[in-house]
DNA sequence: TTTTTGTATGGAAGCGTTTTCTTTCGAAAA
DNA sequence: TTTTCGAAAGAAAACGCTTCCATACAAAAA
């Protein structure tokens, strides 16, 4: 029953050419005939045939292969990033093997040398601090490293500029009345990591609110790991300490739907008593009416991806930095027209 | 600088034998003298040589690597469980290929019969309801599979009693006095996947107490996504319900966590108001005196892992079905000692 | 002692590709 | 017309392993 798969004999067989020709087909090699190429796409078609991509690798000398490390915290925002990665190494034919940091037990496997994430031909770090726990600061490989939603002067870098994206936070809600309020994210793996993307969109708020001439006290600030139900925690505690209206920014979109729970359940309107903006950009933000900073994500991925595959290439030349911004999307949250009216 | 790796030739070369030889030791064939190997070994580690999987892959016809499917939701819980499962493996030199289901789109391309997840020599599953989705609820591949913390009368399994985890949950909370009140861990990734892991650990809860004569109301069951802070928000709503005392069980030891935090924030005394009893057995829950259903998970993990070592060897048997059952510990927090004392 | 059996080993063949080396052939240059 | 050259394509040589086959040799059986 489970015949053979077709290998690339069988394929130049059937299109009447060398295997030399399906390969560079396979490859794109530029002198190949159009009548050919078509003859053995055709060919590869009625076969079924697909390139085993074992035996690329051991004649290629190369695996083919990125390494992605990934902490698995804000799955929505990893899952787009890996969409926009793989897009790029698709395209390619490169393929991705993926390393969640599940714990910091296994992230430090993860780095040991030997260890299969260097088995691949280059490595997409996304991880604020990872280098910072590395001897040196340097990952321990002769092959490329590319960090991604990250930055490093030391490697080719695509990240966020959280700080901006606070700034604007702050740009769009401090005309509104009321006092300012933020939630922080902060995991118990960004300390390990010495992650401070949550840190810097608050830093950026705070920065902005005064540029603005308002003020974010430490108390206006909750700090709370990355779950809806921090979001209402954090209302409640704002509820505990002022009176409305409330102008919240959240350092992530999900945090900001634990809001709206709580904002139901304790019978508050939105775009009355609260005004409330998210940041992320997360697809499902539009029906719920949430103002967002949106990021680039898919973008971001991609970029990274592309710095990879020029490395891997050869390109040797000093580090690249690629910065991204948010994008202020205003829907309900903070509709302006929806003024304070109490 | 970046010299070649060393091949079984430059081996073979120094150890005075044959690549086959070399071959032999690499794959513990028995057919080599003792001393014979010892001599591969020594130089092997001279060397520095590790044999190249992809060589290896093209060679056996085999791709020596498991593709291990699952979703990223308790990420302790598939630390540990990759931990077990990795220990087997790694003894019979395969490799592990992670799928994390970050989104059901994600899930959906893995399960493209032409997808990198079976491009492999087995599949080990970890998410209960993921072959109800598929279509004759079975996965698209020639290729073994295994189901792990999930069962089916279909494929070898390797599951958790939770059932049982909760009937023991409760016949130890029974005999404590005041209302019994439990926390259901629930993610939207569940209703896709149809995961019924918490619901099973509730129910056999509720089995146990009306065994005991006691019962559990609806209401006393609070419905959380597996979130620290969501174990704050369960106990903020049996307060707003029942006076103390308070016996708590949650379906998973973080939502424990959170009811500790909360228990601390409201002035209440673990042993006294609160008696407390997690699901996992995960080590922080010592220091904690968190008493809690310990799960064998490295264990249940490996155990899959042999199971499909088998069936990639080739074994036919009809599908096995391994049960585990989870360990009740007591600590300080469901101390007999500590009696209610109000 | 001679034959048989079995174990340990070396070496060649083969896995499905990529890549290099030729060879062929038609068109441009002489 | 002859020579030169480049493009297209076939054939062969890697790539680093596993596996099979043949051989050597020692121990067991005759």
């Amino acid at each position: 029953m489970a015949k053979r798969k077709p290998t690339i004999h069988e394929v130049a067989h059937l299109a009447r050419v060398g295997i030399g020709t399906v390969s560079r087909v396979l490859n794109n090699h530029p002198s190949v005939r159009h009548e050919t190429r078509n003859r053995v796409l055709a060919a590869m078609a009625t076969l079924g045939y697909s390139p085993n991509p074992h035996a690329r690798r051991v004649a290629g000398g190369k695996s083919y292969t990125v390494s992605v490390v990934l902490p698995v915290a804000s799955t929505e925002f990893y899952s787009r990033l890996l969409e926009g990665i793989e897009h790029i190494l698709a395209e390619e034919r490169y393929e991705i093997a993926l390393f969640p940091i599940l714990s910091p037990s296994r992230l430090e496997r993860y780095l040991e040398s030997r260890s299969l994430a260097y088995q691949t031909d280059g490595l997409l770090v996304s991880s604020q601090g990872l280098a910072h726990l590395l001897p040196d600061q340097k990952f321990p490989t002769e092959r490329p490293v590319v960090l991604v939603d990250a930055y490093s002067p030391r490697y080719d870098s695509a990240f966020m500029d959280n700080r901006l994206g606070g700034q604007m936070a702050a740009q769009h809600l401090a005309h509104f009345p009321g006092a300012m309020f933020a939630i922080q994210v902060q995991e118990e793996l960004d300390e390990v990591l010495k992650n401070t993307v949550g840190q810097e969109r608050i830093e950026g708020f705070r920065e902005g609110l005064q540029k603005a001439g308002k003020s974010l006290p430490k108390s206006h600030v909750f700090v709370s790991r990355f779950s809806v139900e921090g979001g209402r925690l954090a209302l409640q505690h704002f509820m505990r300490q002022a009176k409305p209206p409330y102008n919240i920014f959240t350092g992530a979109d999900l945090l900001a739907l634990g809001v709206l729970e709580e904002v139901e359940r304790q019978g508050l309107e939105v775009g009355k008593q609260i005004r409330l903006l998210g940041f992320d950009g997360h697809p499902w933000t539009a029906a719920r009416g949430l103002s967002t900073l949106a990021q680039p994500i898919e973008e971001m991925g991609a970029e990274a991806a592309r710095l990879l595959l020029d490395r891997i290439r050869g390109y040797k030349g000093s580090p690249r930095a690629r910065r991204f911004e948010p994008t202020l999307i205003v829907r309900r949250s903070t509709q302006p027209q929806g003024v304070y009216a109490d």
